[in-house]
DNA sequence: GCGACAG
DNA sequence: ATCTTGTCGC
C-alpha cells in the first residue's frame, strides 16, 4: 500500500484528495500576520499548449505611495522585484485540485526571491474549496506565510448578488450549516465581482481589508494584477 | 443518475 | 488557462 508523502506532487486523484484532507486540518483561519513591509502576487500562466507553466511572482513595498497630488488618488504601490519561473507542466488541471498543479512551480518562483514578504495573494481560493484547502491555503501552508485567495469565479458555496458598490460584498457560504468560506466582492462598479477567501493564518475580514486596500481602478487587486500581467507575458 | 466545476 | 477583433465607456 503506497505511503502518501508530503513531497510528492504527482499524485493520483485519490491520494491528492486524501492529503487534501489531512492538510487542510492544518489551515489556519485566524490573523497570524506580521506588519506587512512587503506584499506579493502569484499566478501561474502557461505556454506551449500548456505543456509549460509559468510561476509569476510580484513583491510590492506596503504602504503605498500617494500619486496624483488631487483626485483621482491612484493607488502607487512599488515593484520591489518580479520572478518567473518556467517548467515543464506536470498535471492536468482538475477542479478541486488546482494546487497540485501550480503550487511546486510557485515555490520554485518563491525560491528566487530575495525579499519574504509578509502576505501573499494568490489567484485562485482559499478555503474556499469543497476541502476547504485551495491553491492560496496549500501554498500558504507550504511557505508558511499568510496567504488571501483571490478568484474571478466560484469554485463552491453559495452567495448572493452584493451591492452595486465597490467594496460591497456578501458572505460564500457552503454546506449544511451554512458556513462562512470567503466573500463575493464588488471590486468595480458594474463588473463581476471577485471572490474572496483566507488562504492560511488570515481571517476573512482582514483578508477583506487587505483585498479592498489594494484595488486601484481595476477589478483584480494590484498583486495579483501585477502577477497576472507577468504570468501571461502581457506587457502594459 | 444529473449538474457543477478555481485556473 | 489559452485562442482572438472589434467595441463600448471612462
Amino acid at each position: 500500500m503506497p505511503t502518501v508523502r508530503l513531497h510528492d506532487w504527482n499524485l493520483a486523484p485519490v491520494d491528492a484528495i486524501a492529503l487534501q484532507k489531512r492538510l487542510a486540518g492544518c489551515v489556519e483561519r485566524t490573523d497570524r500576520l506580521d506588519p506587512v513591509r512587503h506584499l506579493a502576487g502569484v499566478d501561474i500562466g502557461f505556454e506551449q499548449n500548456g505543456a509549460i507553466t509559468r510561476a509569476a511572482v510580484v513583491v510590492l513595498a506596503w504602504p503605498p505611495g500617494a500619486s496624483g497630488e488631487f483626485e483621482p488618488a491612484t493607488l502607487e504601490l512599488e515593484i520591489v522585484e518580479q520572478v518567473v519561473h518556467r517548467e515543464p507542466t506536470r498535471m492536468p488541471y482538475v477542479p478541486g485540485l488546482l494546487s497540485f498543479r501550480e503550487v511546486p512551480a510557485a515555490l520554485a518562483a518563491f525560491d528566487q526571491l530575495t525579499v519574504t514578504p509578509q502576505l501573499v495573494m494568490v489567484d485562485g481560493q482559499g478555503i474556499a474549496h469543497p476541502r476547504r484547502i485551495g491553491v492560496a491555503s496549500h501554498l500558504g501552508l507550504w511557505l508558511d506565510l499568510p496567504t488571501i485567495g483571490v478568484a474571478k469565479s466560484r469554485l463552491c458555496g453559495r452567495h448572493g448578488e452584493p451591492g452595486p458598490a465597490r467594496g460591497n460584498w456578501t458572505p460564500l457560504v457552503d454546506g449544511p450549516q451554512d458556513e462562512v468560506i470567503g466573500a463575493v466582492l464588488r471590486s468595480r462598479v458594474k463588473v463581476k465581482p471577485i471572490f474572496v477567501s483566507p488562504g492560511h493564518r488570515v481571517s476573512l475580514p482582514t483578508a477583506l481589508e487587505w483585498v479592498t486596500a489594494c484595488l486601484g481602478r481595476t477589478k483584480l487587486p494590484e498583486p495579483t494584477r501585477l502577477a497576472d500581467r507577468l504570468a501571461s507575458r502581457r506587457g502594459e
